[in-house]
RNA sequence: GGCCCGUUGGUCAAGAGGUUAAGACACGGCCCUUUCACGGCUGUAACAUGGGUUCGAUUCCCGUACGGGUCACCA
């Protein structure tokens, strides 16, 4: 067999040497240690916590070490694409505050190992698809789907291996008049590597999470350019990532089982192998229902149809902060980053020294009560100011009321959001950004609504006595301690016990406690017999409010 | 089914051939307290399983079970 002929055969427009190709792709210029790092992701329209996941690990990769860490669009599926898709991916990573030193953008490309969409480098892999041929390391098959289910069929009948492999590779031995008669009769066909005719033979690969793993050589003449010319993941991967000079490979464990043909590659090549990081599956518990009738908990892979929070947008429309979603992952990723944070509470996650030796490699399941106590903690240590401008920011997309109500009255918001906040033990109130609209919506005339009942204890004669004295007495210019003092006088003279423990012991010689009066307060003033301290909120209201509200319960 | 990966409290997890087997979330109790939240103290709760190796194993080895992945012209 002629390979030359044969490479020419197949790739007659290829002009361009191996060695051309390879120098438009020049050593990077990077201080001693520096990682390169991508995510490639596909544009399916589809993206979820597992590519946030992996995105975090590569980005601190890249950027700790002073390194590159870039963004690679894998479309070679077209059949899976959707219109859009691109941007909803460089969208999505921009909201969770990824950012990349290059690949692609909204704009096109930034960076000089490009092109970064993976269909538009078809020429450069047909270079290398070129040489392989020539090496007699690749070669044409023409097997046609139904041919291939067929031999698949019959393997699984036998109990073999399947796959197009040994005697089952049949084009693997075609003589050059066959496939020049094939290529003329219009057949298509597929480019296959060609792999070592090996059984039962076992190698070693390090992985950076995993330690080493034993696997059997490869031995699958896998395809590498599918019959519309564009690569498959497996040769694109290894191209790429050559031209690119990842250093490492971050991506899921279902890859694991592809690893033998990703080294054959490489050594086809004569390439060195990056270093590979297989990262665990993100789980979830499901509780079902067996066949016994009985409930079980199993823990399973998150599901794209089952799971709302699998899907990044989850944690967009559920206002879910930014930083709340690093930290959580940051926690699954390593686990002494608990422990850090505690040590460094005023920190940025950035600082976080993240090591890829401490990851877990078992599935980590998704807890969002964590995600919301984690959360709780990073809104609560943030300035109000910051709180006003990532909330807001979230309102205009996903609340407008709020977003209007919020920008029509930014002084009393951001006080609102100082309410309870410095201190030793400052108040945690908000969870995200949905559940912050929920919550701070008395404060805004338009939204406030009584939620809850005044307390049943105290009759309604009683209520409005209190309250017509609370309003004649109130001086809005007094301290905190001075109202406090005031509302016991009140709640004294009408009767309440100013200790609650009194009460408490002796029920029946008082009309209630002061938990009685002040919750009747916090209801009239927010609503809701559950609120932060009716002081401070009286002063984010202002007077007039305040005496409106408390008028307006007399009325009812 | 073949191949590969994994299994420490409900969850995330630290850990070592001999430990009272950390810590965080969640849950219970107590305290603080004008509500709630916060905070403090405290409690319940774990090394999948059977064999080896060993003076001793949850830790090392082998098998089993369970969970996961993969076996495409998808990534």
């Amino acid at each position: 067999m002629d390979y030359q002929k044969l490479a020419h055969l197949l790739f007659p427009d290829v002009t361009l040497t191996r060695e051309e190709a390879e120098a438009q792709f020049p050593k990077r210029d990077l201080p001693e240690g520096a990682c390169v790092t991508r995510i490639g992701p596909s544009p399916t329209g589809f993206i979820h916590l597992g590519n946030l996941y992996n995105a975090i690990i590569a980005e601190r990769l890249a950027h700790q070490s002073k390194g590159v860490f870039y963004l690679r669009i894998e479309d070679t599926d077209t059949k899976r694409e959707v219109p859009g898709a691109v941007e909803t991916i460089i969208n999505s990573m921009a909201y969770f505050s990824v950012y990349f030193d290059e690949g692609a953008t909204i704009n096109g490309d930034k960076g000089a190992y490009g092109p970064y969409r993976q269909r538009q480098r078809k020429n450069i892999y047909h270079v290398f698809a070129k040489w392989l041929v020539e090496q007699g390391m690749a070669y044409p098959c023409f097997c046609t789907a139904e041919e291939l289910n067929a031999v698949r069929e019959q393997q699984q009948a036998n109990k073999e291996l399947t796959g197009y492999y040994g005697k089952y590779a049949i084009w693997r031995d075609k003589s050059l008049e066959e496939i020049q008669a094939a290529i003329a009769a219009g057949m298509p066909y597929v480019l296959r590597f060609r792999a070592a005719e090996t059984e039962g033979e076992y190698f070693q690969v390090n992985d950076a999470i995993r330690g080493t793993l034993s696997m059997p050589v490869n031995n699958m003449d896998f395809v590498l350019l599918k019959s519309d010319g564009i690569p498959t993941y497996h040769f694109a991967h290894c191209i790429d990532d050559h031209l690119m000079q990842s250093t490492y490979i971050i991506r899921g464990e279902e890859w694991i089982a592809s690893l033998p043909m990703h080294v054959a590659l490489f050594q086809a090549m004569g390439w060195p192998e990056p270093v590979y990081c297989h990262t665990a599956t993100l789980m979830k518990i499901d509780t079902t229902t067996d066949e016994n009738g009985e409930t079980k908990q199993i823990k399973r892979k998150l599901s794209k149809r089952k799971d709302p929070e699998l899907a990044l947008a989850y944690y967009q429309q559920q206002g879910i902060c930014q930083d709340a979603v690093w930290e959580f992952l940051l926690t699954l990723l390593n686990s002494n980053y608990e422990e850090w944070r505690i040590a460094n509470p005023t920190a940025s996650y950035l600082e976080f020294p993240y090591s890829i030796e401490k990851m877990s490699n078992s599935g980590a399941l998704v807890d969002l009560e964590k995600l919301d106590n984690i959360s709780k903690e990073v809104i609560c240590k943030m300035p109000a100011e910051e709180v006003y401008e990532k909330w807001t920011a979230w309102c205009e997309r996903y609340a407008p009321d709020f977003y209007a109500l919020a920008t029509a009255n930014k002084e009393k918001t951001i006080a609102a959001l100082n309410v309870g906040k410095g201190g030793k033990k400052p108040r945690k109130d908000l969870v995200n950004w949905k559940q912050a609209c929920e919550f701070l919506s008395f404060y805004y005339d338009e939204t406030f609504q009584v939620a809850d009942e005044m307390p049943a204890e105290v009759d309604a004669e009683t209520r409005l006595a209190f309250f017509q004295r609370y309003l004649d007495s109130y001086d809005h210019a007094a301290d905190s301690a001075a109202w406090f003092a005031k509302v016991k006088e009140i709640s004294s003279e009408l009767g309440f016990a100013v200790k609650p423990k009194d009460y408490k012991k002796n029920p029946t010689a008082y009309k209630g406690s002061i938990v009685h009066t002040t919750n009747m307060l916090r209801i009239a003033l927010t609503g809701h017999a559950n609120a932060p301290d009716i002081w401070e909120v009286s002063h984010v209201l202002g007077e007039a409010t305040v005496r409106e509200r408390i008028a307006k319960v007399m009325e009812a």
